[in-house]
DNA sequence: CGATTTACATACCGACCAGTCGGAATATAA
DNA sequence: TTATATTCCGACTGGTCGGTATGTAAATCG
């Protein structure tokens, strides 16, 4: 992740008066997502985020047109990561159970990391308006859905898994890793990974005695 | 719900010019949620509910003294009538396993017959401002959640249960249940009250075979 | 009828905010 | 040093919205 982090090979010098900080658009993202993530996106000012980055308001400007771009810029690459963090997980392979596991292990470990960007992502505002980025947005998403099903799919088709509905299961399995974006706090006393464990056993081996 | 209907008993004439609508209180709750649901609280402007009602954004005021006091009165309202829903359906009694059951179905069908001021409460802005209030609304939430755990904690401690995490169970019910605010639809292809058997069947005997 | 009470509309204020613009500051390049 | 490119500030604009103040219409009461 992040190609280009400090040390790139080719830093020729630049024209011009130097940014503040490092990588301007990177920080503008990290900051806009944390205020987002508290505050949600309308009752957040990009004044706001200018400041803790000791910036006036203008100069976000230089790196973003609309407050809008920075929201949707943190959305897509959220779930872009995701779908990274997800498709690397399951590459381990394994049996249906295990890959269902390492999927939500991956999930729940790329909520952890990334956790400003989801809470913003899953609880605020939820309104893209580029009908490009919108559509971009959703092939994500399903994206990310697919290979969940996907995996369900297969440990239905050579009885590993009951035959339940794929489409409900996968979305039950989503309710279960999205819903922690609305509890879950990063350093807290359960690790992401943990969490992601007891779900994947209670929905594989259910609550009932066997 | 809703004792004092249209033909109350105690029918006195009031003083002054009677009101648009019969019940404005009631109307200019239903409007904010449906807008709070679709555009978030913040963006959501009390112009346009009143709009709506055929009203100015001046008469909102004889009724609510603030916007935030409409918002809580819609988040704790939604609260105490899940409790009373989830705690009739429980009522009917039975194995832990169909008490589960019933806890589910009730949440859920609330959930259905209540949807916006359940999307308000669960996916927008999120921030009660009086500290009495939030107190309120947290132990409304808490009840619920205890009657969902005495319903895990008794199926556990009778043998008919595996000996699981209760809270961090009961914390998954609801995560299921919760989450139907993002994607589930009134009048759409599936009854809240199915979605909820789904995902108690699921949760219960769970995804590998038996 | 006039007095009173309730329910509304209209007009307005102050605060806040997204976005713009001109120019100043700081770097490289010639 | 001068020209040029980039970054950033500060002041401003246009518009929106929560909330208030004032007045008026419509009902009951005496």
């Amino acid at each position: 992740m992040a190609p280009g982090a400090p040390g790139e090979e080719g830093e020729e010098k630049r024209l011009g008066r130097p940014p503040l900080v490092s990588d301007p658009r990177e920080e503008i993202l990290r900051q806009a997502a944390k205020l987002f993530a508290q505050k949600g996106y309308g009752a957040s000012s990009l004044a706001e985020v200018a400041a803790t980055l000791n910036y006036s308001k203008g100069a976000i400007y230089n790196y973003f047109a609309t407050k809008q771009e920075i929201y949707d810029a943190i959305i897509i690459r959220t779930l872009d990561g995701l779908n990274q963090a997800a498709a690397a997980a399951v590459a381990e392979g394994g049996s249906p159970h295990a890959r269902l596991r390492l999927f939500m292990i991956g999930h729940a470990r790329y909520l952890a990391d990334n956790y400003d960007s989801f809470v913003t992502m899953l609880v605020g505002y939820s309104g893209m308006a580029n009908a490009a980025l919108k559509d971009e947005a959703l092939r994500l998403r399903d994206a990310h859905e697919g290979q969940l099903r996907a995996i369900i799919a297969q440990g239905v088709a050579d009885g590993s898994f009951r035959a339940m509905d794929v489409a409900m299961t996968g979305r039950a399995v989503l309710s279960l890793l999205s819903w922690m974006a609305r509890w879950y706090r990063p350093g807290g006393a359960m690790a992401a990974e943990d969490v992601a464990d007891f779900y994947c056993d209670l929905i594989a081996s259910g609550l009932l005695p066997r």
